[in-house]
DNA sequence: ATAGATGCAAATGTTTTGCAGGAAA
DNA sequence: TTTCCTGCAAAACATTTGCATCTAT
């Protein structure tokens, strides 16, 4: 997604909820676009702090949210009690080591077809998803922990 | 599973591990196993407690986490804040309503093989793996928030 | 002028941890 | 009799919320 044709997405959103356009909201939604695969609400505090140090770490979470909302970002929980934002449109599933933690991105074609099917047949209309699969990566600096 | 089965299970896995057997342990298994669907930590504190009062919820937790760790468990986060979890080998995916929060099982071979084709792409060996489709579900009594 | 947004600090809710006493090996 | 477990309370942690103040409309 064009970092423009963001900033008129989120824009439209605002409009039509009544909601306001800000300072905080703007820089917000720039470093999320500058940011690269998956990031928390922390970290993102932390860059932003870094260039409008009056931003506090709660706006980062509601604009986060807010940026769900409107469209412009997905959220995943991985299961260590974090939530980790993406910019939505670089859409992918992901592939986690047990051991290292290392993360991959794919994306298949014919799952995301089937996904669509399933959906369908149970009445519902697809809007989003999320498909983890874990498992143990066999690069040889994996750092593993001992196995059982 | 079985009951017995898996109190051998988690037999076997305390063993090799140089745990102990407990009270408490084969309590909160049992309660785990007579469980459907998904369960918090909370909840199975709350059930273990009706048994024997004495039980901490601390020790709900960890053993929960036993059991993941000993595969007689899944755990799941579906994004409200709270681990839910599963009895293993009772294995599906889900499907969510973003509206009212139903959550529906489901299970497609399709997908599943496709998922160990990937993992091998990649060079990993798939242990399990997590697959949530959201939408909007079509009943009539569907608790939907206003669309947008 | 008015509805919304913000920052701060306090509150929340879940899960984890330190520790002293208790139980399994 | 040593090692591991437990319950309790306190801590940790991410996230949310109340409120007085500011700002976009």
């Amino acid at each position: 997604m064009e970092k423009a044709e963001a900033h008129e997405k989120l824009e439209r959103y605002l409009a039509r909820h009544g909601l306001k356009q800000t300072r905080q909201r703007a820089a917000i939604l720039d470093a999320f676009l500058a940011s690269t695969g998956h990031i928390t609400s922390e970290q993102l505090y932390e860059i932003v702090r870094g260039k409008q140090p009056d931003v506090g770490a709660a706006t980062v979470y509601r604009t986060l949210r807010l940026l769900c909302e409107a469209g412009l970002a997905n959220s995943h929980q991985f299961g260590e009690g974090v939530t980790l934002y993406e910019v939505q449109g670089r859409h992918h599933d992901h592939l986690i080591c047990n051991d290292c933690g290392a993360i991959i991105e794919f994306r298949n074609e014919l799952v995301e077809a089937e996904q669509e099917k399933i959906t369908a047949q149970h009445g519902f209309q697809l809007t989003n998803h999320q498909h983890i699969l874990f498992g143990t990566c066999t690069r040889k600096d994996c750092e593993r922990r001992p196995r059982d």
